[in-house]
DNA sequence: GAGCGGAATGACAGCGCTTGCATTAAGCGT
DNA sequence: ACGCTTAATGCAAGCGCTGTCATTCCGCTC
């Protein structure tokens, strides 16, 4: 308690030892005795102290951070999700993360022009989009691991569900519940962003050919932004055969075609089913049935991967697929005949 | 671009320089001469030289970071919006950002008792959650300079908006249009953290108080969490006296009040108004009616402060009161008589 | 009892920057 | 032309750790 900003070198004195036993002692090596561990731990409890990270970095190298960017603002209900993860998965670990924002063309390119992870980052987690060949060298001329979230890339590590398997899951559940054929709402592709929205497509397109339908059949909405249910109710409306049954690629856009619906005097699941893609908070609230994916998960093994590339291991399992599921609530049911 | 890991000196080499004046001029001292800069950027740049901010701060004593102690999950929305705001303040003065993410008491314990961020940050911001004196002694011995985001305390610096009047004003507006009386929801208070829904429920009283409201018109419904509209639309059949109003503590619980009381096949703003806080993403999606408060402005103005107090200086103004405002959209109505 | 191996610890040289001070160059008045 | 100020640059000493290598101190063996 009683120094403010002590150095090993108190500690040290205080302990009897010299500071570079007790740098080891604190890292628990396995060079220090037992008896000296407890000497040492004692005195850095009793001064108060903590190590000063720069230093430690500076000396060792490795700077016990692990870098990662996201797509879009932290308040977007997925970049939550996966920042929580990733604090899970480092917190043991003891590392730090840097979170950069990439909201623009412009943003990227400032990211990759400076890269200011170079030296600063013992790792960098990429989430919902793909890196360019030429970002991707620079990444690995400069020897910084890479592990991508929300995709995959031929063998390089990454985290992720898979997108079209998950889609084909919902889609097949609502033609099974009747719906002859389901379509699709989607929010234009951000530019120069390649994203997992693309495989939910697929599948969408996969599922239903594999079922039967025929090109007519396949009706892709489209919503120019993740709140404009407004314009995906009207395409519904619009539509010569209307569906029975609409999937959204995201659940936010899932509650705002819900609640341009119901506007409109219509009622869900009766003239409309909904289902979502996330299980977000607000899916529960407003009783939307749901692709459920683990983003959280998704985050922790993620910070999990990066740690092991960092410290120079090889993870078990490059690319690491989580399991997806439906989950059944008050917005989708049987067609009524 | 040629080389991946360059340092200072190799900077300063191609430059012709040393490196001593490499460290100005990327700082851009006023005691480095423009042709000088002009050569030493176009060196780095051609390296491809990032400065190692272990080093730098090892050096300097200055970590270039500002740690935040959030309440709850980064995926929470409000936590999301001020981080938002937070890396927009820090960003143009190249500063990083470490989350410390507080959950329960033990978590809080954890953090206050080996006071990770002591030699690690520059400055500490505190939202949502008032410290115990003791947790504020511990700060200042160590010269920790503290900002508080979502509350103020006496003579603290603080970024904040004015709870109570923010709920007046909320109120006041449900009364003119008739509404005699609102009732308030609000979730339990979580154990151990003070909380800005104290002053929301004092400006609730308050202002029913002095618009000449008897005491049985006071009505505070308790949900047991923000998605427990539920029971707050239980409580509100069961009054004797069943308001036709009810404003909620956050938008979320308001939500969810909506959720449930259409599910029984009432209607809003026929049946029941509904006023939110916090005008959060999903507001505008279902018409909810709000006082907006700037979450991500409280961010940035936060962080400029924390730079201020980092640097030395003292704030123009240490208790900053940012403006709210009421978004009306379609949950509120005029009384029908 | 001398020699030896292994376990535990210490001494010390950096890691790559920043910064106070010394030094040099340039401008200017007389 | 000569000192003198001011502007620009260089020199070198750390900042607080880590990791290599050397040293000490055991208990053993022969």
């Amino acid at each position: 308690m009683s120094s403010a900003r002590s150095r090993m070198e108190d500690v040290a004195a205080r302990a009897g030892v010299s500071v570079a036993t007790v740098s080891r002692a604190l890292r628990d090596s396995p060079l220090v005795s037992d008896a000296t561990k407890q000497k040492v731990l004692a005195a850095a409890e009793e001064l108060d102290f903590a190590v000063f990270r720069a230093a430690s970095a500076l000396a060792s190298g490795r700077v016990g951070r692990i870098a990662v960017l996201i797509s879009g603002p932290v308040r977007a209900w997925f970049n939550g999700a996966v920042l929580d993860g990733l604090y899970d998965g480092l917190r043991a670990a003891e590392h730090e993360l840097s979170v950069y924002r990439v909201t623009s063309l412009a943003d990227r390119e400032a990211f990759f022009g400076t890269l200011p992870v170079r030296r600063n980052a013992d790792a960098l987690v990429v989430t919902s989009f793909a890196l360019t060949t030429d970002e991707r060298d620079r990444l690995s001329s400069i020897g910084m691991p890479l592990v991508y979230v929300n995709q995959q890339v031929e063998g390089l590590p990454s985290v992720s569900i898979d997108d079209a398997a998950a889609t084909r899951l919902g889609i097949r559940y609502l033609v099974n519940l009747g719906h002859r054929w389901p379509a699709f709402a989607q929010v234009d592709a951000r530019i120069g962003f390649t994203y997992s929205a693309l495989g939910r497509l697929d599948g969408y397109r996969a599922e239903l050919a594999g079922l039967g339908a025929t090109a007519s059949d396949v009706r892709v909405l489209r919503a120019r932004g993740a709140d404009d249910g407004e314009s995906v109710v009207a395409q519904l409306l619009g539509l010569a055969d209307r569906p029975s049954a609409v999937m959204a690629e995201s659940d936010e856009l899932a509650l705002s075609i819900m609640a341009a619906w119901t506007r409109l005097g219509l009622r869900i699941p009766d003239d409309l089913c909904v289902l979502g893609f996330d299980d977000q908070t607000l899916a529960e609230t407003f009783g939307l049935s749901t692709v459920a994916q683990p983003v959280t998960e998704l985050g922790r093994r993620a910070a999990a991967m990066a740690l092991q590339l960092a410290a120079g291991e090889e993870p078990a399992q490059r690319e690491v697929l989580l399991p997806v599921r439906l989950v059944l609530r008050r917005t989708t049911a049987a067609l009524r005949r």
